[in-house]
DNA sequence: TAAACAAGTTTATTTTATAAACCAAATTTT
DNA sequence: AAAATTTGGTTTATAAAATAAACTTGTTTA
């Protein structure tokens, strides 16, 4: 059985990149509302998500305020796809 | 975004019931073969299924062998189906 | 100007997954 | 026939992960 990618097999990591995945971009705020994590947890797993290079993370100011934006990269969108044909293969679809 | 349970959202407990799913039962050597878990960790997955009442395990006696075998129940199957459609929300599937 | 808030990060705690060590019975080897 | 090995596991210890609590820095607001 083909091992499920331990990077994105994870509750929120998949989250965030299922959020990520059907959205050119979206910020810190944005996502801990979709996902309703806590902002810690959050940050550790966006963290996670950018070391392996599954995303992008430019931290910005909006006029006065710190803004978090996040996207997908090349090697995301893979690691994504091939997510989903594993997982098909658990799940016998 | 709904929760996937986190009892099925794990790498070994997928793949066992993923087994289970497609099969009327099978056996504890049998799974171990097929996952390549070491046993420890599959006794307590095992025992973690069973704890839930999502698979039923009967040990019994091969001749001289000990054999345990597994299987799903109702409550299993149905909490298969939930996960698969959660899952399906979260790949857009 | 002090208190409360916003947007995060860092650190500590809890939970989970995993493997190493162990056990009992049967089988094989010497 | 005693000793070593294998089989089919379980129990316990360790490593890794998820999560939350506490903290930081700057910004409004009372």
């Amino acid at each position: 059985m083909k091992e499920l990618d331990p990077l994105l097999h994870s509750q929120l990591r998949l989250a965030i990149v299922s959020i990520l995945m059907s959205a050119v971009e979206a910020d810190f705020v944005y996502l801990k509302e979709q996902t309703q994590a806590t902002a810690g947890n959050l940050s550790v797993q966006i963290d996670k998500l950018r070391e392996a290079d599954y995303i992008a993370v430019e931290k910005t100011f909006e006029g006065k305020k710190p803004r978090t934006v996040c996207r997908m990269t090349d090697t995301g969108r893979r690691a994504f796809e091939d997510y989903v044909q594993t997982v098909k293969l658990y799940l016998h679809l």
